[in-house]
RNA sequence: GUGGGUGUAGCUCAGUUGGCAGAGCGCCAGGUUGUGGUCCUGGAUGUCGUGGGUUCAAGUCCCAUCACUCACCCCA
């Protein structure tokens, strides 16, 4: 073996690739259920929309983005996240000009350049969904109850709502301003320091003991919200009372990106270990001016479908299927193998999902096959059998065999397929 | 970027004080020349991560290096 994939980037094969599209479709499906349409955004944009749109002072733009100079010495950047781009894209395509709010979803790899771990990445899979030009806190719940469904159709019990605000542009800077003279006054390390004057929302959320105790009496913005953001929030929290969303109130839940603003929330499950947030998301009232925009605000989450997979897995829920047929064809000899080739491929046409034995197997290896594709039903075509028209059906779980016409055996195993 | 752990067959792993490189699962074949699953029998597959050192002899000891992995930090 030579060659191996990249450094933290995970792959997924059989059988466990069914866990990895499961997941995915299930978060897809609940979007398209709620009238979010899909939208393709590239892999890669302009450096400066990342550097503006996630925030400067942010550990993904500052240590861990894939940037680049293409062939025509412009910076490209891989997408750290989807939220920049697809208001990018909003923007530039005048989406937001029609009926608001716009509602979008799309899925696919971001990459952080990271040390990998267990659930952390290089290049990570998300599932990604944002309303852009709505303030309205119902979109908020929403949402959240989107991506409530994407879990619970999984399976998944153990997921834990997180939920919290930020504020706004009004009454956030004062709050910013108690908590930095608050931090000040704190025992910190070096780097935490230089944080408390970037980003000191982000030192509440530090993980380590001697910080978590000392930050235990800052003072917390839900005790200095202004009264919109208070309603706001009291909104949002009523509204997924009413859905039977259970989420737990966390005033030190603060998201390391910097356009968030007002609702955020993060998914979390305890079976994961360190990097235990399976989604997260808020609110980002101030990215599109960020990036040039008009004033337009905007509600999203993303879930990391790695993850979510590790969850399925440690809930013990995963599939663990490869693909399955309903039909398996055992040719012997090559005109029969000729003739077997057409006949699966009239089945497939005629919507029966049916494979077949090939490399010129014997009948054993063939009938194996046949048995580990799932299928029910095995049709084997021998010299005997062309030379007579027919083929042997056989049922494969009670054992029953009968010879049918040849071209009478797609009807016929339609018609025992279906009832 | 910082700190720990682990590298032996496709997978999970064993390998004694340094002494012929192994097991289970999987795979292939046969038992059954036109019938799968269960069973029985047989078989194939190794740069012991890589390079160097010590030694009569290294999977085993030493050094270096790479990879993987877990945690910090950060985040999905």
């Amino acid at each position: 073996m030579s060659f191996q994939a990249p450094k933290g980037v995970p792959e997924y094969f059989p059988p466990r690739s069914a866990t990895f599209v499961a997941a995915r479709a299930a978060f897809a499906d609940a979007a398209v259920r709620a009238g979010y349409a899909y939208i393709e955004v590239p892999v890669f944009e302009d450096t400066e929309l990342f550097a503006r749109g996630v925030g400067e002072s942010t550990d993904v733009v500052t240590k861990e983005m894939y940037t680049f100079a293409d062939r025509g010495g412009r910076s490209v950047t891989l997408r750290p996240e989807f939220t920049a781009g697809v208001m990018r894209s909003t923007l530039e395509h005048g989406l937001h000009n029609g009926r608001l709010p716009v509602k979008l979803w799309t899925m696919g790899p971001a990459f952080r350049y990271e040390r990998p771990q267990a659930g952390r990445y290089r290049q990570l899979q998300q599932f990604d969904l944002e309303a852009i030009g709505t303030e309205d806190p119902a979109v908020d719940a929403e949402t959240i109850a989107i991506a409530w469904q994407g879990y619970r159709s999984l399976g998944l019990t153990q997921v834990r709502l997180l939920l919290n605000t930020l504020g706004c542009a009004q009454c956030r800077p004062a709050y910013r301003a108690a908590l930095q003279e608050f931090l000040r006054g704190l025992d910190l390390d070096e780097a935490t320091r230089r944080r408390v004057e970037i980003n000191p929302l982000r030192v509440l959320d530090d993980k380590r003991p001697e910080v978590r105790a000392q930050v235990e009496h800052a003072p917390l913005i839900i005790d200095h919200l202004c009264a919109s953001c208070k309603a706001h929030h009291d909104r949002v929290r009523s509204l997924l009372e009413d859905l039977g969303v259970p989420w737990e109130d966390t005033p030190r839940l603060v998201r390391g990106l910097d356009y968030y603003s007002r609702t955020t929330y993060e998914f979390d499950h305890p079976l994961l270990g360190a990097q235990s947030g399976i989604g997260g998301g808020g609110r980002y009232d101030g990215l599109s001016e960020d990036i040039g925009g008009p004033p337009l605000p905007g509600i999203g989450f993303a879930v990391g479908v790695d993850r979510i997979v590790m969850a399925v897995e440690a809930e013990g829920l995963a599939a663990r299927e490869p693909a399955r047929v309903a039909v398996f064809g055992v040719p012997l000899g090559d005109d029969a193998a000729r003739r077997m080739f057409t006949l699966v491929n009239e089945l497939r046409s005629a919507g029966v999902a049916t494979d077949m034995a090939f490399d010129g197997k014997g009948l054993k290896g063939a009938m194996k096959g046949a048995d580990r594709s799932g299928a029910t039903y095995a049709v084997i075509l021998g010299e005997r059998d062309l030379a007579a028209g027919t083929a042997q059906v056989k049922d494969l779980v009670s054992g029953e065999q009968t010879a049918v016409p040849l071209d009478e055996i797609v009807t016929k195993l339609k018609e025992k397929l279906t009832k």
